[in-house]
DNA sequence: GAGTGGTCTAGACCACTGG
DNA sequence: CAGTGGTCTAGACCACTCC
């Protein structure tokens, strides 16, 4: 074990918010509120809009770590909608860790945390850049071919079925920490070799190119002793632990669309969760 | 490797929770609710009063996976509560992964999953139980000492203060699986030497002998590798790959009360989440 | 005591699944 | 089409915090 600790702390969790702001309500009864900007995701429930649009506010920071939110009443009348609405969002961001609520005293923007909850989905570039670092990518292999078996029956491919295999070295600090190995079907991604990945995320080439937006992904964690090839590319030593993380994503017509096997630097990683009881 | 693969899913997640029944509610309105058994926590919000009603139906098998669920709006009359209400319970249960809803279609009571989710808190004997193995335990050192550092220093106390440190070997039909070392303040248990831990659940003593209840915990996974004693209690060589799950719990007065660094033997067990959109 | 979040009710309309 | 879950509203009371 050579390696400095430089970090230590880090949530998986990948991609995944668009970040559509909503539109100030017109008002009440029948329902109004305005379809927000882009794209024909118009008919989002209102919540959900209101959560984005607070989740734009903390991250651009017109609200910062430590602020109290107006008064449940009071943000309900600004959007114009509901208090119970309005509580559905701030449940959500509060699930999220980025809300606390304290009964009797007030909704306060949280202070960030080093670790992030391991269950929000949230894009590794982003994720590091919230913590200091700088991210950066390098493609370590790019082919089409066809998919093994245990990734085609995975996919709902069959074995003839091409797919793109894509290598993608992660890096802080010019320093290599995650290997990511994944698997997509061609027929779903034309001309993909035309993205540059190690400048754009995956996710978002996804999204904008393909119309493909990721709504959930299952995956597993799993410790595992890191292979001559491995430790080489990742700068550890062979027989050094890693954290092998799969992943089967699915798209919004809940079609597998992306299998994954990212294998972490264990020195460099922790996985974080919080188990609590769920009050919803 | 020597060691057979047995099983190779699981969740972690560790025990805590109480399966409560319900009180009769004294219904607002024209209400009925079912009660069951024991004790005083009368003042649960209704809404997990009924989702604790529903569990139990499930576990008892009252209800089977597959099972549709009677309406909403037939339950919720069922409960003597208003739907909403209601809804609350069932979603609690969804995200558990114990319902899944269909729109259209109704609520039905899930298939059991080979993994359990990972934020979901469950007893280890439990959890073996529900995939048909026989756990067992064995408790290889159980010490009254004073605390080192950094475990003082979760658990808020100084250095000076006396714990119980428990080296408790977890058995999956016999074979050794994971190596729990759990530290708990002393002066928050007395005389805790006197219960058998090798038949009893950590927290089920807490709670019935101290009136302790975990209700939230927050715990992290990092791959390590099997140290040579590690590796002889585990049954497994020397630089395998173990998974190490660090927990700090806290009590229902927020008080840090345990301190845990459990050893998972890696080729047995997988950690699953699930990411999905955060929908309330 | 005033003000906050937490819970609950009653009723409505919508979107989707199924025969 | 009838029936299901999904969302939203209007209004109420409670539990807690803080001055």
């Amino acid at each position: 074990m050579i390696d400095i600790q430089l970090f230590k702390w880090y949530s998986f969790a990948r991609l995944v918010y668009t970040n559509l702001a909503i539109e100030p309500p017109t008002p009440p009864r029948g329902g109004t509120m305005k379809k927000s900007s882009n794209r024909d995701e118009t008919s989002k429930p209102v919540y959900v809009q209101i959560a984005e649009n607070l989740l734009d506010q903390i991250e651009s920071g017109d609200l910062s770590p430590g602020d109290r939110l107006p008064p449940e009443r009071e943000l309900s009348e600004k959007f114009g909608v509901n208090r119970q609405t309005l509580r559905r969002a701030l449940k959500k961001l509060e699930l999220q860790g980025l809300l606390t609520r304290r009964q009797g005293a007030g909704t306060f923007v949280s202070e960030p945390k080093i670790e992030q909850r391991a269950e929000v989905v949230i894009s590794f570039t982003k994720n590091m850049q919230r913590r200091g670092y700088v991210p950066g990518a390098e493609i370590v292999k790019f082919k089409k071919q066809s998919a093994e078996k245990s990734v085609a029956d995975a996919l709902g491919l069959s074995s003839s079925d091409l797919v793109y295999s894509i290598f993608r070295l992660r890096l802080i600090n010019q320093a290599p920490v995650l290997l990511e190995r994944l698997t997509i079907p061609a027929h779903r991604f034309p001309q993909f070799e035309r993205h540059d990945l190690s400048k754009r995320s995956l996710y978002e080439v996804m999204e904008t190119e393909y119309g493909v937006t990721i709504t959930r992904a299952r995956q597993s964690l799993e410790p595992v002793i890191a292979l001559d090839y491995e430790a080489e590319i990742l700068h550890v030593l062979p027989g050094a632990a890693l954290m092998l993380q799969r992943r089967l994503s699915f798209d919004q017509n809940e079609q597998p669309i992306e299998y994954g096997k990212d294998l972490y630097r264990g020195d460099r990683f922790r996985f974080v969760t919080e188990i609590a009881p769920l009050e919803i």
